[in-house]
DNA sequence: AACATTTTTTAGACTAACCTAAAAATGGTT
DNA sequence: AACCATTTTTAGGTTAGTCTAAAAAATGTT
């Protein structure tokens, strides 16, 4: 009744499940196909074969959610992989943008077991090195509040609380640009003409932004 | 040229390293498929394959060894799964006879950098929570000295550096017996009609040892 | 409402890894 | 040297996961 799944049908649930999170809307077979890098027709293959198994509610051409059983294996693999990468920088001294790659085959390896006995090891961390939450046992967890940057007004003092994207190019620029978690700004001026940003980071160095960067960026309010 | 192998590919390396290990003879067809768990067939399927990459050299009907890159993978492999047991054993407190399926698993994962960096947030260990050792950067190692106590003459100080299987059940009845890692012993008397012997224990415990157990516990002369 | 575009599904084919059953090669025994 | 038992390979089939190309459904535009 309940064999294990394979690697691909753990990455197909967690697909779903990201591109539903915040909308709740249905995710679109194309979603899916572009954010796993695959093609629409073997999407819809899989999906198949995900219904059959009752992890998914699917309807032909009308979309796919999770069911209660789909949204418990998704929770549990970003549960580990977000563990996995609070151990690669805390214990292994990695850096934030090299550990995406490796957590993404660590979060694969069954053992309920060892997820608790990390955990406990970590600490109970409450969120991984991008400062995302970590879901606990039960799958819970907690948005932290966050603004865009791009979508902040001027002469408000901030905090970096996260990042939109994991790219390892995209990571490493902010680790150059001083834009790590934690680090204080405020947003100094906007430019209109390409919705570019001057911030103040650490109220010390003036640099500009620009719009991609700054839509990348979660802040808090301070 | 060097595109990544399968967990399945590595598994069957690691098989006929196993094999080779010890006698530098060639495995044969049915000793990698009984150690695999599968049948002769799909051996020879995937021998053809091996051998197209040049991991192996097969003979048709002769039996198969491992080439010099091969036997890097093998070894690569064998470091990982050890270091990883390490791991479970001294920093997430797994018992000896959990961590070899976890570790089955996550011998897998593909990352040279964490390979290097976890030896060396274990404090560059030399031997496996079972006493086998771990092989370096470059795939080398030595044997530990060691003898079957089953072949040990009697009145002679022991001490326990290693076991032959790493079944659950047979380590968590070893553990039982009180026989462990260093645990220290004297084969006090043998018995020919089944082949049991009488050992005592860390100079206290006397008790009789089945020639199975016998043949999988390896000792040295202290 | 009808047409055009986009999205999704179906159909058919491929590869890796497995299987069973049958054929072929090997090795040991007389 | 011929036979027999065992081992190994071949042949042919299955499943998971992928693909391309074509058909079908949905959606947007006038």
């Amino acid at each position: 009744m309940k064999q294990p799944l394979s690697s691909t049908e753990e990455n197909y649930l967690k697909a779903i499940f990201k591109i539903c999170e915040r909308s709740d809307k249905p995710a679109s077979t194309n979603d899916v196909a572009i954010l796993l890098n695959t093609k629409a027709a073997s999407v819809t293959d899989m999906l198949k074969r995900l219904s059959e198994k009752s992890l998914i509610n699917y309807i032909k051409y009308k979309g796919v959610t999770l069911t209660e059983s789909g949204e418990s294996i998704a929770t549990s693999l970003i549960r580990k992989h977000r563990l996995w990468e609070v151990f690669l920088t805390d214990k292994l001294n990695f850096g934030w943008e090299e550990v995406h790659e490796i957590a993404e085959q660590l979060e694969h390896i069954k053992s309920e077991e060892l997820t608790i006995r990390l955990e406990e090891f970590l600490d109970h961390p409450k969120f991984d090195p991008h400062g995302d939450p970590i879901p606990d046992r039960e799958g819970k967890f907690q948005y932290r509040q966050q603004i865009l940057l791009a979508d902040v007004e001027k002469n408000i003092p901030l905090v970096i609380v996260g990042v939109n994207e994991h790219g390892t190019e995209f990571l490493q620029y902010l680790e150059k640009l001083n834009l790590i978690l934690g680090s204080k700004l405020t947003v100094m001026d906007t430019f209109t003409y390409d919705n570019s940003l001057l911030v103040q980071v650490n109220n010390s160095v003036k640099q500009t932004i620009s719009a991609k960067v700054a839509k990348n960026i979660f802040v808090q309010k301070t």
